[in-house]
DNA sequence: TGGGCCGTGCTTTTT
DNA sequence: GCACGGCCCA
């Protein structure tokens, strides 16, 4: 397989493509007076403008930093910076990689196209990658691992290490690699403290890890960008290359970055220095998988001299919003500072309210949604499409999906485990890469008992044995397995009818690639450059004329190893989902002129498009929203331990704090024209009622900017709001009724009995961080109900205690009969008059 | 070899 | 309170 390692070859693989498109090069000499210089902003304008030397872009939520970045790719290429080939532009997810695509292409009437290097940062790397593999002792046809590729091969390194599978989990060792290769540390290069601090085994475990990965011709996502690191740092004359080729280098969410990654464009950018960073600090909140803030704080000491310009005017969110998120993230220390601003109205007040539990959040925000959806508040009507509500953890979203199950209230999750994840398609994939690579060891163990072949461990351990000790791939190992009698009986059988099966496919496939390669050719890394980086199955032409039927392949090999059947006979209720996803992998197949090259591109493309036509509300994590907007957002669960997470307190102290603070930015942000802001007294934390106390969060929220709400439907009006009820927290009794009537946040916190509260949940944390994640005032030690006391019950009526257990209530309802109750339910039955319905 | 039972541990997520 | 993984038994 051809690769290019030296200057020449480079300049000669890249060269022609460009030259092909003069059009598209005449076009984009077009003056620089173009429309795409309309509209934009002083500060806009300077950061399209500034085109030389370093410039760090810190670009606040909405505004309008994407605007920016595409014009100023624009604007490179209309006034002759830099051929369309000679841009690097860098991005995290292939979502952003297509979007800047298409934007740039409507700017530039379609000069994008030339645009070869714009991706995210490991499909670029996948791309040089392949050229200069071998110098890495790889091959340049190497496979990626994914996650569950990766931790089923440190599974096996454990065991085959006789190191004990409980102190040495697959996840945590795999934990700890990616973070060393996020610090780009290959084996060699993991510091002393660091690997000591590991007992010397995972150091040993990444070594072998790092070596297997070598034997399976593979690497897994962090490899990408470290062995480009390697590559760039030992081979001084392919670094030069690229320093020159790619004459300006953008890069989007740099304050995503971790050190990997900032070390790649460092040495890239080291030449010219024409790189341009975009980011936003506040908005960092990655720092958990390796991102490192300190990127982006350090930028102008790395390139002294740098052009820094702020984006501050908004364009998307009111006055108000703007106020209440500029409140909470001023508490953040260590920031570049920004102060965003809009010209529009302030809007509608963020609206905070408290609830009883996660149960009535939900029904509480269904309801708003509902009545925003018809029109309220003399508020035009609104789509759901339009709402989303943000969680900070994704098992928060459960009780609004049952909430909107029972009243009908379209919904859509994002999130949750991608199409290429889903075990079935994993499955299928598996078979498609022994059909196009007998030598995929990882693939032949995952279906080599899927689906069920009398093929348990003991077959598969004979199988590795008899591979290893003849040095042949498992496929040949089972072939001798089975002729050599080392596996008989009905497995033996099912096994020699796999090997004929995979041999079968493996040929007529290959028959196939001999047949096309005069059309468009495998493993010539100057035809691979032909595609566009980002090349999702849009991008891709499947030429049908001059390809074998790879599709048809496809299916065969579904039905013929009795995949296909499996499902069919399986009688689960994700059975026919099942079925129907593997339909729809056989139908992106289509997309692609080959299967190779669609398991190539498959393994960097993992995110599903989603259906944003219909008209539903959206439910995500505050994460998964970063680089979204509503006009109406739902934030939920603001309560101290859920949001701020109580892990990350614990894990990364005053670190942790200020990230989920940004999240809380994040949040915020997102909001156009609505933001609602809810906490509940108390919630069901594994299987366990649990006081809450709201977030510190609401307590850095500006007054001015704030609309309390006052609850409908709970006891004694207003102590939702206060996030307690008087049952939970008797000290908060003085503070209620003075919330009933405004519920001024401030007195509130100011209260002689909220401090005492605070200040014991503060000293539980502190002296008992492992326990502190329960810490909460338990319901027992203050529901004080008396046995024969009359009491009443939202659903049930007036009763009377019968028997009282810890949380519990044994209840003779008057109409409902014998219930038992958890206490918080419940209230003195000369309260109920209190209750507003 | 595969099914069932018990114990444990529990964010966030892209590539 | 649930889900997953390991272990044990048939």
């Amino acid at each position: 397989m051809s690769s290019y390692s030296d200057e020449d070859a480079f300049e000669a693989a890249a060269a022609p493509d460009a030259r092909a498109r003069p059009s598209l090069s005449q076009r984009a000499m077009a003056p620089p007076h173009v429309d795409y210089f309309e509209g934009l902003n002083p500060a806009q304008r300077q950061a399209v403008e500034t085109l030389n030397g370093p410039v760090l872009m810190l670009a606040g939520a909405g505004t309008g930093k994407t605007k920016a970045l595409t014009c100023r790719i624009a604007h490179l290429m209309a006034t002759g910076g830099a051929r369309p080939d000679e841009i690097l532009a860098v991005t995290f997810t292939n979502k952003a990689a297509r979007e800047m695509m298409n934007r740039i292409g409507g700017l530039t009437q379609g000069a994008s196209d030339g645009m070869r290097w714009l991706g995210t940062f490991h499909a670029i790397c996948v791309k040089l990658l392949r050229r200069h593999a071998e110098l890495v002792g790889l091959k340049s046809n190497f496979t990626i691992l994914d996650t569950d590729d990766q931790l089923r091969l440190l599974k096996q390194l454990i065991r085959a290490s006789s190191i004990d599978e409980k102190r040495w989990p697959p996840r945590m060792l795999a934990g700890i690699i990616d973070g060393w290769k996020n610090k780009a540390w290959t084996p060699a290069q993991v510091p002393v403290g660091e690997s000591s601090a590991y007992d010397d085994k995972g150091i040993d475990l990444y070594a072998a890890y790092q070596h297997r990965l070598k034997e399976l011709n593979a690497c897994d996502f962090g490899d990408l960008l470290l062995h480009m690191v390697t590559i760039f740092q030992t081979h001084a004359d392919i670094l030069a290359t690229y320093q020159r080729w790619f004459k300006y280098i953008l890069v989007d969410e740099y304050q995503d970055t971790n050190v990997a990654q900032y070390l790649w464009l460092r040495l890239l950018a080291q030449g010219h220095k024409n790189i341009c960073c975009v980011g936003d600090d506040d908005q960092s909140i990655y720092g958990w998988r390796g991102a490192e803030v300190g990127n982006i704080l350090l930028f102008e000491k790395d390139f002294p001299g740098a052009h820094v310009v702020r984006l501050e005017q908004n364009y998307r969110s009111t006055g108000h919003i703007l106020g209440a998120a500029a409140g909470v993230i001023d508490a953040n220390k260590d920031r570049l500072g920004k102060t965003l601003f809009t010209d529009g109205e302030d809007g509608e007040k963020v609206r905070l309210i408290g609830h009883w539990d996660g149960e009535e959040e939900a029904r509480w925000i269904g309801e708003d949604i509902e009545s925003m959806q018809r029109g309220t508040r003399g508020l035009d009507a609104m789509p759901l499409n339009s709402m989303a509500i943000l969680v900070r953890a994704s098992h928060q979203m459960r009780s609004f999906e049952d909430r909107f199950l029972t009243i009908g209230l379209p919904y859509r999750v994002i999130g949750g485990p991608r199409f290429y994840e889903r075990m079935e398609i994993r499955d299928a994939m598996a078979y498609f890469r022994l059909a196009v690579s007998q030598d995929d060891d990882l693939a032949f163990e995952r279906i080599v008992n899927t689906p069920k072949r009398g093929l348990g461990d003991k077959a598969v351990q004979t199988i590795q044995i008899t591979a290893r000790t003849n040095g042949v791939n498992l496929i040949e190992g089972a072939r001798l397995c089975v002729s050599g009698g080392l596996i008989k009986g009905r497995g033996g059988n099912a096994l020699r009818e796999l090997v004929q099966g995979l041999d079968r496919w493996h040929a007529t496939l290959h028959g196939q690639s001999q047949s096309q390669s005069n059309g468009v050719t495998r493993g010539d890394m100057a035809d691979d450059d032909e595609s566009v980086i980002d090349d999702g199955p849009t991008v891709e032409v499947f030429d049908g004329a001059s390809n074998v039927n790879h599709v048809e392949l496809a299916e065969v090999i579904l039905d013929e190893c009795g995949y296909t059947a499996h499902w069919q006979n399986e009688k689960t209720p994700e059975a026919p989902g099942r079925l129907e996803n593997l339909k729809e992998l056989v139908k992106a197949l289509e997309n692609f002129d080959s299967l190779q090259g669609f398991l190539e591109h498959i393994s960097l493309i993992m995110d599903n498009a989603k259906d944003e036509e219909d008209d539903k509300v959206t439910i995500m994590t505050l994460h998964g929203a970063k680089g979204l907007e509503f006009p109406s957002v739902y934030l939920p669960g603001w309560e101290d331990g859920l949001f701020p997470s109580q892990r990350s307190m614990d894990e990364s102290g005053l670190k942790g704090l200020e990230e989920e603070r940004r999240l809380a930015y994040v949040g915020i942000t997102r909001a156009e024209k609505h933001c609602t802001i809810s906490f509940t007294s108390s919630r069901l934390v594994y299987g366990q009622w649990q006081s809450q106390m709201p977030s510190r969060f609401i307590d850095e929220l500006p007054e001015e900017n704030v609309e309390v709400l006052t609850p409908p439907g709970l006891y004694g009006g207003g102590f939702g709001a206060a996030g307690m009820s008087a049952r939970a927290n008797p000290v908060s009794e003085g503070i209620a009724s003075t919330l009933h009537e405004k519920m001024a946040k401030a007195d509130v916190y100011n209260s002689p009995g909220w401090r005492r509260l605070q200040s014991r949940s503060q000293q539980r944390s502190m002296s008992q961080p492992k326990e502190s994640r329960n810490s909460v005032i338990d319901m027992k030690a203050t529901s004080s109900f008396t046995t024969g006391e009359r009491v009443f019950h939202q659903k049930f009526g007036y009763g009377e205690v019968m028997e009282i257990e810890g949380d519990k209530l044994l209840i003779e309802f008057d109409k409902a009969g014998e219930k038992k109750v958890v206490a918080k339910f419940i209230v003195s039955a000369d309260k109920a008059n209190d209750v507003p319905f």
